[in-house]
DNA sequence: AAAAAATATTGATCCAGATCAGTAAAACAG
DNA sequence: CTGTTTTACTGATCTGGATCAATATTTTTT
């Protein structure tokens, strides 16, 4: 049983809006008083440093961990030394889930920016799933949306070209940072090109001259780190055929 | 709460043994009571022939799926009428997982042949879960070892050659097949040359010159359906150099 | 058993994107 | 501010696997 930290329920507010966990909890209306119960078991640290890592490809899984500034790029080491990306973790996203089935952490997870992480203690939060029907089904729901998320990677990756990969990656960020309330249409890019590449499968020479390309035809500016997308409907045409009908069934949430 | 079905314990043995389930529930030690309870909410259904769904894309969610017996392909339908393929499903493995976010199924599920299949309500199994805390940590590892897995086939489409594609494939039938008893070195595959390109990103002539390829090298022995490893170890040497280090952190199970 | 349809094999050609290579522009260190 | 390192861009070449095409084999239908 978590200790009864004393928390006012406005400070929870501030503490978990725009965390996360919002998307985890509030939506599908937990009590308040199980709202304090989740957020006491949460806890924050201090910020991570650019570079520093999260934790490590065999560390022990102790914790889901959830960005709430910056990003975090997760990956997996090869034996020839060359690394592979396997995801990008924007605030609110959540990161971890594949250390439950070994107990062991499956990937590493690097800060790309200074970035600001709540932790969250995975035995506790079983203790408490346990206890809150709609918070056991939020996290089947999280798990869920990882695997379909996975899914419509391996399509992508399967049997789509670098320019529709690229495409769909930028339309993913952008959608996503309009989900948290930051411009859908110019943004800065945490990652290299090399890494980019790395996640979507493809050379880093790809990924540069894919960006000169959409530029060229006036549906980008790029400038290094710095996108703005100018024709954002131009971006969704490349992937009106192959696309891998999983997100039509999505709701608008 | 489900209806007290009146099971005797030796039936259920039978019933769940070398059944999904046993994978899901018995290593981990339930008692036998729960596991009486797990028993009485699932479902035998008439086989499920060649050909036939067992959901289509949008259905909604109602119910997880093991196979017991047979094979099934799950698959996504593409506006240019091109189905891709996302995953086989050999005995004792899970099949819906991808439908709790939304509350419809992702993809559509058919058999290759004929399957018998189990039904697993998953509001009941969420009632059940609450309130057996084993059984609730087994469904979170099921549904992590589904992004693992996910995961590792990304990056074997993100970065490997057809070669490495082909034998990762039949090193994971292989293993699967001998998980559940039956030879790792000979098998039928129930799958078309097309539905293995479709899985692994490949065209179908490029599948069926890789298994003459691996015949020259005395890899493998095939014909049409029929394939013989044998040289188990020439296989796994062709994964050698670019795997995804995720294999070698799994216990032994 | 013959005809038709689906599936698998094999060969020839082509091209998207990898790889190699060199330059330019930032970022960083002293 | 200057030299060094890292990251990004661009051009030239090469190649793995796609695509096109023809045939062979198996399965299904009648």
């Amino acid at each position: 049983m978590p200790e009864n930290k004393v928390i006012s329920l406005d400070k929870l507010k501030v503490a978990c809006k725009n965390c996360g966990l919002a998307d985890l909890c509030l939506p599908l209306g937990l009590e308040n008083n199980d709202v304090e119960r989740l957020d006491s078991i949460i806890e924050r640290n201090r910020p991570l440093h650019r570079g520093h890592h999260l934790f490590q490809m065999g560390d022990e899984f102790k914790n889901l961990f959830v960005v709430k500034t910056g990003t975090v790029k997760t990956y997996t080491q090869c034996p020839d030394g060359g690394e592979q990306v396997v995801g990008f973790h924007l605030p609110g996203e959540v990161i971890g889930f594949d250390g439950i089935e070994l107990n062991k952490h499956g990937c590493s997870a690097k800060a790309l920016e200074t970035s600001a992480i709540c932790e969250l203690p995975f035995n506790r939060l079983e203790e408490l799933t346990a206890e809150i029907p709609s918070l056991q089904h939020q996290i089947f729901r999280l798990l869920s949306k990882e695997i379909t998320k996975d899914t419509s990677l391996m399509i992508l990756l399967g049997k789509s070209t670098a320019e529709e990969r690229l495409a769909a990656f930028l339309l993913s960020l952008s959608s996503r940072f309009h989900h948290r309330g930051f411009s859908a249409t110019e943004f800065n890019l945490s990652m290299s090109r090399q890494e980019i590449g790395s996640y979507l499968g493809l050379a880093l020479e790809t990924v540069s001259r894919l960006f000169t390309h959409f530029q060229d035809q006036e549906i980008l500016h790029v400038n290094r780190k710095h996108v703005e997308i100018r024709d954002i409907q131009g971006l969704q045409k490349l992937l009106a055929n192959q696309t891998t009908c999983l997100e039509k069934l999505r709701a608008p949430s």
